[in-house]
DNA sequence: TTAACATATGAACAGATATACATATGTTCA
DNA sequence: TGAACATATGTATATCTGTTCATATGTTAA
């Protein structure tokens, strides 16, 4: 008997959108940057050297994916990764990258 | 003192290449089949009613990214995760899609 | 060697996506 | 209220990527 599943292929287009997200070097740069310690979206910009609008665009990417929660204080938003989820799902490409 | 090293640039473009690779659901549902047993290219094709050279294709961007191995037997090659790692990167996802 | 089969590869095309520019929305403070 | 600032969003574009068709490469068995 195999009473191991295989995900249904619904599940495993999700998936794949999911690791999209992890797919572009700028916003694996962002989610770095921002592991352990939240920053507003200029300073991100800034630390990326990079247009205001296009590290915006890719927040809300990581945002629509639940990678990223907001704040809003005054003017600013600052970002911060959700949970240690997203960070151990980064470690492990890490580790198979480094052999 | 912060003795925590962010990974330096170069490192991190690798890894959203490595991520790219679980970022399409053809491969996904590929690294899916045959993280259980190894199974030839034509298996493949007709478990995901896909055309011969589709699989062929990404089964490449699979081997230049070392997630799976290839063994021939005779006309046919026989495909296989490369190791535990592919399966708990993929796992680690799920993880986060089911909350 | 040749036929039949399995897999790999090259080229072309369609669809997706990251970025930049321009501008809109939202917030503070005078 | 209005000016200044921070962020978000719409649009256009150049680049990338997955798939298919056609064909090449490699293997077996006669």
């Amino acid at each position: 008997m195999n009473d191991k599943q295989l995900p249904d292929i619904e599940l495993l287009f999700e998936l794949a959108d999911l690791f999209k997200v992890f797919g572009d070097s700028t916003r694996l740069r962002i989610m770095v940057l921002i592991s352990d310690s939240e920053l507003s979206v200029s300073d991100i910009a800034e630390a990326l050297k990079m247009e205001q609008s296009t590290i915006s665009h890719q927040l809300r990417v990581l945002r629509q994916n639940k990678l990223v929660r907001v704040r809003r204080d005054g003017k600013q938003m600052y970002y911060a990764l959700d949970d240690d989820h997203v960070k151990k799902i980064i470690e492990m490409g890490m580790d198979h990258i480094l052999e």
